[in-house]
DNA sequence: ACGAATGATTACGT
DNA sequence: ACGTAATCATTCGT
């Protein structure tokens, strides 16, 4: 469609005069059409100098709709509303807008600079590599606070093995759940001014030229506005989480010991099972909780998890590993303290199957671990030792030990093999190549790195 | 204050 | 995934 054309629809529809059109193109001109061939063989005339007032006041005119089409955007939504009605029912708004169109035609052209460069931000990534890892984006953890909620349900009551563990998982799932929100609440708000923004886009598309690559172009920038926002929110939650996890990790560097009780039970396990420490899963989580039962919850102590009776039995076994002469003294100790208990059990076990009937071997058992495989204990001793200190020992220990070896004693299954001799148990400790070797193949290459027996078998000590 | 003991972490191997 | 070995950081005993 030509520039001409459409300005004679106008001045038609105006019932203009020549001069009349000149005036208009020339005041449209002014807008930015200066140096645009509209001639098309017919020559801009110059105004005549003699219908001033009446032209004046046209040209007014249409300055008047076009300042308010520019100007429509800065106006309150009424009014804008008002006008813009009054704008698309004005006589002059299809040529205008033909116009418009033209004129948007030439000089859009040169909108193609900022093509959208949609290369995901690597720095977004990693933040959500982040988030995601940290366990904050992505699909919630019910596998978590189920398990939490099980292994609380498992300890029958007791409290939770692990304060500072869910105090830490509390608090991320607090900044979790901001963080969902917050999310949440931009993106609805990034939809709603889209589709606000779209709206009127499309409203002023009838009164203004505006392409569907412009409202997209628009999305596009407001969505990009949107997710620097959200890359913000991102940034802080990671910075948030990161605090936390300094903290909790400063907490746990500040480490405190085992309660005298916790270290009681684990080394009664290793040195019981000194042929094979290498509690399963769930010797290790008994042995967490009955070290959390056993220790007053009040103290400050700390109680060991599961994770920390891992650590402990690793420990354990690298440093009895790298200097048994060192260990032999505490070895005796529970060697011996294993002996009461199995005393005691054979005691009360021969009491009971007095008592009882004598085929009912483990009827007492209370689901817990085998804790004293002193049949192994027996023999580990002698031969590390070299002669058989054991009854003395036991004699030396049994009242002093008594008491704080109740509670074991109540909760030990399996004494019938102390009873009963288990000598299948091969006693051994480690092997020649330093690891500690399997149970079904006894050795006697038992090295401890001073000469056996030379301290302790002093008992009397 | 110092060194030993000790729980936790890390690097690495399997 | 779990174990070992080395190491760190703190606590404990002196």
């Amino acid at each position: 469609m030509s520039f001409s054309i459409c300005v004679a629809q106008c001045t038609d529809s105006l019932a203009a005069t020549m001069d009349d059109q000149a005036r208009i193109m020339q005041s449209i001109g002014g807008v930015s059409l200066a140096g645009h061939s509209v001639q098309g063989g017919m020559a801009l005339p110059p105004p005549h100098g003699h219908d001033g007032t009446d032209g004046d006041g046209r040209k007014q005119d249409i300055g008047d709709i076009l300042h308010q089409i520019m100007t429509i955007t800065d106006q309150s939504l009424d009014e804008a509303q008002a006008k813009k009605h009054g704008l698309n029912c004005h006589r002059m708004k299809p040529a205008l807008f033909s116009v418009l169109c033209e004129i948007k035609e030439k000089t859009g052209l040169s909108i193609r600079g900022a093509q959208e460069e949609d290369p995901p931000d690597p720095q977004l990534m990693r933040l959500d590599n982040m988030l995601l890892a940290e366990g904050v984006a992505g699909p919630e953890k019910g596998g978590g606070s189920a398990a939490a909620a099980a292994a609380a349900a498992a300890s029958g009551g007791a409290a939770d093995n692990s304060i500072e563990h869910s105090d830490y998982r509390a608090k991320l799932t607090q900044i979790r759940q901001i963080y969902h929100t917050e999310l949440e609440k931009y993106e609805q708000a990034c939809n709603e001014f889209t589709t606000h923004v779209m709206n009127l886009l499309r409203e002023q598309s009838r009164t203004r030229p505006i392409s569907p690559k412009e409202i997209e172009r628009m999305v596009g920038i407001i969505h990009r506005k949107f997710s620097s926002i959200q890359m913000q929110l991102k940034q802080s939650t990671c910075e948030a989480v990161m605090i936390l996890r300094s903290r909790f990790l400063d907490a746990r560097r500040k480490r405190r010991n085992f309660s005298k009780q916790a270290t009681e039970i684990l080394n009664e396990y290793f040195y019981s099972h000194l042929s094979n420490p290498y509690p399963s899963e769930e010797a290790k989580e008994e042995l967490a909780k009955k070290c959390s039962i056993t220790v007053s919850q009040v103290g400050k102590d700390l109680m060991p998890t599961l994770q920390s009776v891992s650590n402990w039995f690793g420990n354990k076994r690298i440093r009895y590993k790298k200097n048994i002469g060192k260990f032999q003294e505490e070895a005796n100790l529970y060697a011996a303290k294993t002996a009461v208990n199995a005393a005691h059990a054979a005691a009360a076990a021969v009491q009971n199957s007095q008592a009882n009937s004598p085929t009912t071997p483990n009827s007492g058992s209370s689901g817990s671990f085998n804790l004293p495989n002193s049949g192994d204990m027996f023999l580990s001793m002698q031969s590390l030792n070299g002669d058989s200190y054991q009854g003395a020992q036991v004699g030396a220990n049994v009242q002093s030990q008594v008491d704080t070896l109740r509670h074991v004693i109540s909760q030990t299954a399996g004494y019938n093999d102390a009873l009963g001799g288990n000598t299948m148990y091969s006693p051994h400790g480690l092997n020649a190549n330093g690891g500690w070797q399997d149970a079904t193949t006894p050795s006697s290459v038992i090295s401890p790195t001073e000469g056996p027996g030379s301290v302790h078998s002093d008992t009397s000590n």
